[in-house]
DNA sequence: CGAATATATATAAGAAAATTAAATATACAA
DNA sequence: TTGTATATTTAATTTTCTTATATATATTCG
C-alpha cells in the first residue's frame, strides 16, 4: 500500500494543533506528534522542525499560551488555547470541512449528466464515441468531518 | 459566511490538475481555472501564477503532453495526460482520499466512549479526573471521494 | 475609434510553510 | 558507557504558493 504523501499536510498544521487543543485542555509538543501518529496509525506524522515553529507562531499570535511544568526532573511545555484560539479553532475546522466538501464536488462529476450529454452528442453525430471519458462516481452524500 | 482559506489548497494543485485531466481528455489552463471555480461556486480558485508553472512542471515530469490549437485566431494550449500521468492521477487521488480519511480520524474523537470510560474509572476511584487521556485507535472508515 | 473587459499564456520576485539537518538535555535500558 | 526514548529548539534549504507584471487577441461599450 502506498504511503500517504505528506504534500497534502501542507497548510494544515495550524488547524491540526488548534483542533487537538480544542479537544484536550493542554498538550505538549511531543504529545501532539504522538497523538497524530497514533490516531492515524502512523500514516500522518508531524515533524518537530515544523511543529514547534507553528506552536511558537500560534503563541505569538495570541492563540496559545504555554506553561512549563516539571515532570520527572525536566521541564515540559504545555500549550493551551486562549479564548481567541478557541474561536480560531472553530473557524479553521469549519473551513477545512468545507474545503474537503468542495474538493469532493470538484472531484466528482455527475455521471448521469455526462453520459446523457455524450449520448446525445453521439446520436447527433457530434462525438466520435461516447467512451472518451472515464466514468466518475456519483456524488457522495454530505459528510461531517 | 467565512471564505474557505486557500492555505488548504497548498499541495493539492498537482492532484487537482491530474484529476480533471483524467476526467476530460484535454483541457487548457484557463479552462482548468474556470472548471475549478465553477464546480466549487467560486470557493476554490486556482491562480494563474501557480497553475501554469504546475502545468509546465507536470509536462517536464512526463505526466502531461500539450498541443497548441488555433482557436479564433490565437493559439490555445491543450494539455492531456500521458500513460504515466494517468497512473499518477489514480495514485494521487487515492492518496488524497486516504489523507481525508485520516484527517477525519484525527478530528473525530469518540467522545461518548471516552467519557464513559473516564466516568467509570472516576467512579471507581481509579482516575484523578476525567481529562488528559490518550486516544484509542479506530480503523479509518472507508470512503470514496 | 479607443478604452475597458474577457480570454489565454507566461514568468519572476517575494512570502510562507514545510523539509532536512543539527543540536541540547534528561531519563532509562542494556 | 552506549544506545534509545523523551522533549525542545533552531537554522539552512527546499517547495509551492502569492503577488506582481507582462503580452496578445477578441469582444463589448461609450
Amino acid at each position: 500500500m502506498e504511503p500517504v504523501s505528506s504534500e497534502f499536510l501542507r497548510g494544515t498544521l495550524k488547524t491540526i494543533v488548534l483542533k487537538l487543543l480544542s479537544e484536550q485542555d493542554k498538550m505538549y509538543g511531543y504529545q501532539i506528534t504522538q497523538a497524530v501518529k497514533e490516531r492515524t496509525h502512523g500514516e500522518l506524522t508531524l515533524t518537530f522542525g515544523a511543529l514547534y515553529p507553528v506552536l511558537h507562531k500560534l503563541e505569538q499570535e495570541g492563540l496559545l499560551i504555554n506553561e512549563s511544568i516539571e515532570v520527572d526532573g525536566r521541564l515540559r511545555k504545555y500549550y493551551s488555547l486562549t479564548d481567541s484560539g478557541t474561536q480560531m479553532a472553530i473557524q479553521k475546522i469549519s473551513e477545512f470541512e468545507r474545503f474537503v466538501d468542495y474538493m469532493q464536488q470538484l472531484f466528482q462529476t455527475p455521471q448521469i449528466w455526462l453520459m446523457a450529454i455524450d449520448l446525445i452528442l453521439y446520436v447527433y453525430g457530434k462525438a466520435n464515441s461516447p467512451t472518451n471519458r472515464p466514468y466518475p462516481q456519483l456524488p457522495a452524500p454530505k459528510r461531517s468531518l
